[in-house]
RNA sequence: GGAGAGUUGGCAGAGUGGUCUAUUGCGGCAGUCUUGAAAACUGUUGUACCGCAAGGUACCGGGGGUUCGAAUCCCUCACUCUCCGCCA
């Protein structure tokens, strides 16, 4: 939710910045601010006459107990009038700000001006790509969810039985093969410095609205109707939570933390061969990284978190690039994202694995997560999170861009925690 | 799941209808004293909104109600604790 002083003071930058994002509903922002006027009216109209209130009934109670009872009802009965009045003034500014909310929440966040125009996924600027050599073609010829029959480590038959499509089965080496890469991933974020959180993977209102996540993509996640929980789609809503209602000092930044979770998505609307396999999940395993940060380094940060994706992934050995989203392709919450995608060899496509974002101020004015700079008045920290990383298509390509005759090669920096070399 | 007791400022903890713009203590900040520090003493101490300002308004778990007036009374929801039951 972007702040209303910024759309006040900053309304030319605002919507220029907008315009990236291809949002032109500028009528929507004079609306916000009109609806701002209104508040500011109502309010103090309402201020005053409830401290005209609040002084009468001081004078009552005076006037009782100096024992004039007759004024002390005269007086009574003028601030009964009064109150007619203010709790219309009271229903009136209710009403006003709900429906400024209602407006703010609908105006996405305005993108970086490093951000790209455009407004497809071909319009994403490619900003890095690593030295490994794409598969040759025809060498790695199986496509995932083959290998993952030919050597039994992946059941999608069996999690259609238990639960429905998109909620696979691990068995063996497979099985052993996520834990691996939880507990690897995880490592290399708790000695880069992240602190390692396990959050309930089930969440409330308030923190589903403090990411982002509600109202808007209430149809994206499970619900719990008996309790009214969430199921989170990612360890980013119940992390970042931590941090809803609280006033940090300028020492207490940067907050990193690191996260395991599954994850639970129910993707209504997507169909044919992108779902084929582990390309889309409903529930799929995750370690996601978060920060908080000052204002004014969190752009420094958002590369520093690049970086430690783009090493982690290198160190996996697979092909990759990293693409700086383009204005059309961005989230509705981010300022700026950057992609990764792996190359997959027998599907021949890019395989998105990692997206890294900053925020800014965005989630952070929805959470009430601020921070003091000496004496100052508490300001929104910026928040900034990515997966580091999302195990799905990252096995996907470890599996089809290693396969040879003999087996899947599992890469050095792995073997430690599989505890084998080969999958065969 | 059943019964009971609670939820007050950073923390502890008073307050059962008007002087609560919430007692007090601890902590924090500033100052005095000191070569420096500690101790002691003095002062200060939240958040949001409205207002050029002076100042005003709201907030005692959330929401609603009674009243001229609510931290205090009523309703409701959430959470916490204790005991019982069940249970990894």
């Amino acid at each position: 939710m972007l702040q209303i002083s910024f759309l006040r003071d900053k309304k030319e930058e605002a919507l220029q910045r907008l315009a990236i994002k291809n949002f032109n509903d500028f009528s929507l922002i004079d609306k916000a601010l009109e609806f701002d006027d209104q508040r500011k009216k109502t309010q103090t109209e309402l201020d005053s006459l409830l401290s005209s209130q609040n002084s009468l009934a001081k004078q009552v109670g005076e006037l009782f107990k100096g024992g004039k009872a007759a004024e002390a009802n005269d007086l009574k009965n003028k601030s009964a009038a009064l109150k007619e009045s203010s709790k219309q003034l009271n229903i009136d500014l209710e009403r006003i700000e709900k429906e400024l909310q209602e407006i703010l929440v609908k105006i996405p966040n305005a993108p970086s001006v490093k951000v790209p125009k455009g407004k497809t996924p071909a319009e994403n600027e490619e900003v890095y790509r690593n030295k490994i050599s794409l598969p040759e073609p025809g060498t790695n010829s199986l496509p995932h969810w083959e290998l993952a029959a030919k050597y039994d480590l992946i059941d999608f038959e069996l999690g259609n039985k238990i639960a429905g499509a998109g909620f696979p089965v691990y068995k063996g080496k497979g099985a052993k093969l996520q834990r691996a890469l939880i507990n690897y991933f995880l490592d290399q974020a708790t000695s880069n410095g992240y602190r390692e959180i396990q959050p309930p993977i089930l969440i409330n209102e308030a923190s589903g609205f403090g990411t982002g996540q509600l109202p808007d993509k209430e149809g994206q996640m499970y619900h719990v109707g008996l309790d009214n929980f969430y199921l989170i789609p990612t360890a980013e809503v119940p992390v970042t939570n931590i941090y809803r209602d609280t006033i940090l000092k300028t020492n207490d930044l940067p907050v990193k933390m690191t996260a395991y979770t599954p994850c639970f998505r129910r993707e209504a609307g997507s169909y044919g061969k992108d779902v084929r396999g582990l390309n889309r999940l409903h529930q799929f395993d995750k370690v996601e990284i978060v920060q908080i940060q000052h204002p004014e380094k969190s752009y420094d940060t958002l590369e520093e978190m690049k970086d430690y994706v783009a090493a982690l992934v290198d160190s996996l050995e697979l092909p990759f690039r990293i693409l700086k989203l383009c204005g059309g392709d961005m989230s509705f919450a981010s300022a700026l994202t950057y992609d990764f995608e792996v190359y997959s060899g027998a599907q021949k496509k890019w395989l998105e694995v990692s997206s890294v974002s900053n925020f800014e101020s965005f989630q952070a004015n929805r959470l009430k997560l601020r921070f003091r700079e000496g004496e100052q008045k508490p300001q929104l920290a910026h928040t900034l999170n990515g997966s580091a990383l999302a195990l799905p298509r990252i096995v996907a390509a470890l599996l089809e861009n290693n396969q040879a005759e003999q087996g899947i090669r599992i890469p050095k920096a792995l073997v430690a925690y599989t505890g084998f070399e080969m999958i065969s």
